[in-house]
DNA sequence: TCAAGTATTTAGATTATATCTAATATGACA
DNA sequence: TGTCATATTAGATATAATCTAAATACTTGA
């Protein structure tokens, strides 16, 4: 589809466009649910050209490292993998770990605990980045 | 300090409150930093009296499974557990991996991407419950 | 084209995190 | 006290992720 997008996308980010990174960036993008390493790995594997789960790790690291993708933690299960393309956010299913991109402008109007179909328990904002202790200090100190 | 409130919040749940379960509520009241599991499985071992692993384990289950505490998860690092007293959002370090309380009325006033000393580099909410696949439908299926 | 340097991939070992198992202990209460 | 459900335990196991060191594949400069 988009294959020159995509190789367009890594090499900026200063990352060759290798068979198996093409491939986790490409599985990411097509299939915009929010799979673990584990099954990019296979998903990846079940097509040529194969690659090992240290690649797909080390690639997932890589990508997110340059922005293009994100992790999503999920409590007692593993970590999902999301491109990033418009800003969202994230609805995590209780039951099955299920990772959900909600659209932005559609979180202002939540009714009565739901969202959709979604039963909506807690909502959460999550800040990231460095805390004060890791912050470089000002030049004052 | 109060430990019959302790007492009284587990039981209110339907916990026994045992030596060992008690020590875990007790520890994460008394440091509201986020720990671990590992470092409240070291910490209770400190004092009297031993808890394995396990049990450390199961019974910071038990606490979040009734609602007393809150697990947070942490990409590439070991959950973090938390009292849930004041409703509150969580900030976490891209360095270090430590989770910090803010206090809800806080947030609203972020100015320039800082938040106190912090360095905030992205901010997201974070729905969690159950999602169209897992939530019971309505009579009319 | 080649040589040399850098980035990437690989299988398998290793670490880190969390859960399971089955035996034992504890507490509630009839 | 006896009985039964709950809780604890050590150690094994499962799961998730990373590391290691060697091999391979690019890139660059001549």
């Amino acid at each position: 589809m988009d294959a020159e997008a995509i190789k367009q996308s890594l090499e900026g980010s200063g990352l060759r466009c290798t068979p198996q990174r093409y491939a986790v960036m490409a599985f990411l993008m097509e299939h915009n649910r929010h799979p673990t390493a584990a099954e990019i790995f296979e998903a990846v594997n079940r097509a040529d050209p194969r690659s090992s789960r240290a690649t797909t790790y080390n690639n997932l690291r890589d990508l997110v490292q340059a922005g293009l993708v994100r992790e999503v933690a999920v409590e007692g299960r593993a970590a999902r993998f999301d491109v990033k393309g418009m800003r969202h956010h994230h609805f995590i299913c209780d039951r099955c770990g299920e990772v959900e991109d909600m659209a932005w402008y559609d979180v202002p109007k939540p009714a009565k605990g739901s969202l959709g179909k979604r039963i909506v328990r807690e909502c959460e904002l999550i800040f990231r980045g460095l805390c004060t202790k890791c912050a470089p200090r000002r030049a004052s100190g």
